[in-house]
DNA sequence: CTTCGTCTCTTACGGCGTAAGAAAACGATA
DNA sequence: TATCGTTTTCTTACGCCGTAAGAGACGAAG
């Protein structure tokens, strides 16, 4: 029985929670070691090295992306990318991990397999239906990395400070956009539901409509 | 006069090509100089730090990227996709970077603005063609990093490994779909292209068509 | 020759992941 | 209670990393 409470949920939740606060770059194991009040050390008898923690990390997240695949097709699409972009956008310090993993993780495959057999039965392929889930997928993390996912040091885009040392007579069309707001929450967010309808009203299966 | 004939510009070639060569994680200062038959200090005189060293290699990448917007403007929104796509998959090392530092680095300003302005011609407002671009810049880079941008140490998502470990019992639809080409090149293109049509066929200025 | 600006090196510090194994704490048994 | 095997934790050490600080080597200019 362990003397410290210790398992490799806790350590992993207490990754979570460091990573959240201080960003990824501060996950080292000695840091994670004293947030639970044990040596670095300690943490390789629950967790074979640093690299699974950061899986498990994206196994926690993509896993509480769960939409149930009823109704018409597009709707719940449109429900999973919505659900991919909240959770994401929850642990914005973890989406260069996201994005830089096979999404064929554990996590994920329950969920994509649900949404596979969802497509066939409207007409679509399993192939065609899963590259549609992949697509849509694929196209949330990369917009939600242009969104949030800054790499710590670089901190966010900075529109206040990218307008000022623009120079309008040389980009004046940028220089117009960015006073429209061009970056700001608002804009991703009318950016990210456009660029979706136009994603799912241009798919459709082979055959049919 | 440098004795080594060395210069910024020489610098961030020897990176790119070791980055080519062995990966991200295989470029420390140390190693670059050695490339460069130099200490690893020597390079400090050159460049300010270590991140500098990785801007200037995105910045490289995305200047290459020059498209000119002229004629229908899905034609040449659709050859800038492309072009990314092919940048970025000949430094496929180079993806996590790229996906994590602000799009608005100077090399892709003056491109940003040229397509701006082509777009306004079209009908488009300054902000709404931006975000346009936008969108399909970063569905590029996500759809590209799901296809190349695999963490050193996870090589490729090694398609063979995922449907040998598979249930087919449990995962009927994945089966079927890794059966008939699910993640091989074939299958990122095609899927590529037909999102990519789906978007662009999807956007349109907001007054007219 | 001296001086100066340019370029390169040496040394050192604190951090990292983790291999190897000693040491401590525990429940079960005698 | 005393002992034992197992489970859990710690100590030490190695070779990496980025880079701060400053010494040294060099050609050109005075």
């Amino acid at each position: 029985m362990p003397r410290a409470g210790l398992s490799r949920e806790k350590v992993l939740a207490a990754a979570l929670a460091l990573v959240d606060r201080e960003g990824i770059a501060a996950l080292s194991m000695r840091k994670l070691g004293a947030e639970l009040g044990v040596e670095a050390m300690t943490l390789y008898y629950y967790v074979p090295n640093k690299d699974a923690v950061l899986d498990g990390l994206i196994d926690m997240v993509v896993s509480r992306v769960t939409v149930e695949p009823v109704g018409p097709w597009r709707e719940w699409l449109r429900a999973f990318a919505v659900a991919i972009r909240r959770e994401l956008l929850a642990h914005p310090a973890l989406l260069p991990l996201v994005a830089t993993r096979p999404v064929l993780a554990p996590g994920g495959l329950a969920t994509a397999e649900r949404m596979g057999a969802a497509l066939r039965a409207e007409g679509f392929g399993a192939l065609e239906g899963l590259q549609l889930v992949n697509a849509v997928a694929t196209f949330v993390v990369g917009h939600t990395l242009a969104e949030a996912g800054h790499t710590p040091g670089h901190d966010e885009p900075d529109v206040a400070g990218v307008m000022e040392s623009l120079d309008p007579g040389e980009y004046p069309v940028l220089t117009e956009a960015l006073r429209a707001g061009l970056g700001t929450p608002e804009d991703h967010q009318e950016r990210f539901d456009r660029a979706l309808d136009a994603l799912l009203g241009g798919l459709a299966p082979r055959a049919s409509v």
